[in-house]
DNA sequence: TGTGGCACTCATCCGGAAGGAGCGCTGACA
DNA sequence: TGTCAGCGCTCCTTCCGGATGAGTGCCACA
């Protein structure tokens, strides 16, 4: 694969830039005869058709019959977006304009959807965001209420306004007044550390301590770690699915439907942002490349984005394969920080106790 | 409108039935000689094309063009789900699949969720279902956390199993003790009796008893209304939606965008509920009747379920207008009906206190 | 190695002809 | 007055062939 790219020469790689950069803008199999002219390049048609042929021969472009021009085919998009692409940086304004966006006062969820639908906007595809991990932010409070018969629902209060309920199923018992006795023992212990932090304090505590504390602490402690334990829940937020009935190339209906369907369930779309959360900067998949059929056509941005120098989420976009990287790649990049940033400021003035 | 239905008489309205019936099974309009065989009419294609001249005149039928069979108009779509739609009953068999999808133990959200899919699933379009009011459910339980300066979370505990989380903005402070006293307060007085009970109990006493009552009390009263107060969620539980790209009617890209967009914005999908809520059956929307553009081609079949003799939300389907409204409005209905039904069992065995 | 030229291949775009479905109208008949 | 067969007409759809044009592959030549 990337042996090809390392035996292009310059002029191979003008041409196969040209035609990619030509074929994103217009979605017409390009000829020789413009090729050569939108090159810039002092050659003939006749010379370009020489030279597209080697290019088809390693796999990079292809005509979809006989006597079209030529397309890129997915390595020939990979073989772009590694090495040729010169991306635009975003103007003042647009950066502005996607600041303005993040109010600081507003809640993550808030911030997640502004995320969202900006990127859906700005780019007019699919924006996703994955949800951040919590492990670490600040518990501010933990609190215990009785459902019923060994039912009891946890809340926490992470970072002064979130909230968080779970309702636990336990094998025994416990009256209000012992749930109050724990949730104050472990405030008391806890508050105002990180989550992940109360996490390993917790499980410690279980395994070094268990014979030397009363049998309510740590049935306390057993119940803070099942409300503490549970993971984050596993979701994204998207935006603007809708964009992507828009665009000609994926015009397939089955295919559209399973791709919309893709953004009902949220798994799948999931997955792709997982795999993407290694890595510290922009990443492109293209086409099938993700290993799902509905994904023909279709190609995802991503862009991790960090919360006081933890990355702690994904963001990007889904659109067609056919998309304008030089553009596009620079706005995930620019909301990843912006996002980023947002979040960090409200991190360090929660407004609480 | 009505009046043309008057003067139907036996052989036009046998007639409009069966061109309808066979225009919702082919989606081809339908010529005279075909529907004088279909109708099982001893009269021959030119007393038939007598009568389809008379149903277009009175805007029941019209010609797409000038010589093509006709089609049903929305006045004529109207006419036929009144008064000679023949609906089928549901087949025990199918009456027993979707009962079998509704688990006696599972949450409300849970049964929400399995209505609106199993909707989406049997008639092969777009589910959905309103969220149940809740004013008649019993309050189990209420409790106040301090989150910050004025900021109070207030957590409802319904039906011994549902928590809802409502974060009050106060005008003055209260400490945890001053919360937690108000909360036993509005428990002792108010745990076990129904939503609005409570709410109406507690602006009574706002209005009647402001002088008798000592400040705290007075507090608590207020913060318990702001509490349960608030309306239930605005929302629509919504399943399926992309079962409407396999229509060859919906193929309009920018119809189907707004069409998709409503689902995600949940807005329109809401306001069309609240129109059905009143009448106690199956209700059915045709097209633009509903006043909104992208709903050209669309219809929505929805009928009201109830809890305890209460109907506290409506359910349906929305599709095309082509659709088969003989199998689709009975499983609306017995959908509805199991809903209501499921819902109800829950609320007899809460299994709290 | 680059270039111009030439023959060839396809997709696309009419225009017209043929076919067919279906309608309205008319006049005959009970 | 209601029913019906027949006729002429309209208009959509399909098919066919030719023209057009973009683009390729190959070859000969500088």
């Amino acid at each position: 694969m990337t042996d090809s790219s390392i035996q292009l020469d310059a002029r191979e790689r003008t041409l196969l830039r040209t035609l990619i950069e030509s074929y994103i803008s217009d979605g017409q199999p390009v000829g020789s005869r413009n090729l050569a002219r939108a090159s810039g390049l002092k050659v003939s048609a006749a010379t370009v058709r020489n030279v597209m042929a080697d290019l088809e021969e390693r796999g990079l472009i292809q005509s979809p019959h006989t006597s079209a021009g030529r397309v890129p085919t997915t390595a020939g998009y990979r073989l772009f977006v590694d090495s040729l692409l010169e991306v635009r940086k975003p103007s003042r304004e647009q950066i502005d304009a996607i600041e303005s966006r993040f109010d600081p006062g507003a809640s993550t969820q808030d911030l997640l959807d502004s995320a969202s639908s900006v990127l859906s906007q700005v780019t007019r595809m699919a924006g996703m965001v994955r949800l951040p991990r919590h492990r670490n932010v600040a518990l501010s409070q933990i609190e215990f209420l009785r459902l019923g018969e060994g039912r009891v629902l946890a809340i926490l209060v992470i970072d002064g306004r979130e909230v968080q309920n779970r309702v636990l199923e336990l094998d025994r018992d416990f009256s209000q007044d012992d749930l109050q006795r724990m949730a104050n023992y472990l405030n008391a212990h806890l508050a105002g550390k990180s989550l992940h932090t109360v996490r390993a304090e917790l499980l410690r505590e279980m395994r070094e301590v268990r014979d030397d504390l009363d049998a309510q602490m740590l049935a306390a402690i057993d119940l803070g770690e099942q409300a503490v334990g549970a993971e984050d829940p596993d979701d994204v937020v998207v935006a603007g699915q809708t964009q992507l009935l828009g665009y000609e190339e994926l015009s397939d209906r089955e295919r559209l439907r399973q791709l919309l369907e893709a953004f009902n369930e949220k798994r799948e779309i999931l997955g792709i942002l997982d795999q993407c959360i290694r890595g510290d900067r922009v990443q492109i998949f293209i086409g099938r490349e993700s290993g799902l059929d509905w994904f023909e056509n279709c190609s995802v941005v991503t862009a991790p984005y960090s919360v006081d120098g933890e990355v702690v989420g994904v963001l990007g976009v889904i659109g067609p394969t056919r998309m304008s990287y030089d553009r596009v790649v620079p706005i995930v990049d620019v909301t990843a920080r912006l996002l980023g940033s947002a979040l960090n400021v409200r991190g360090e003035s929660p407004d609480s106790q």
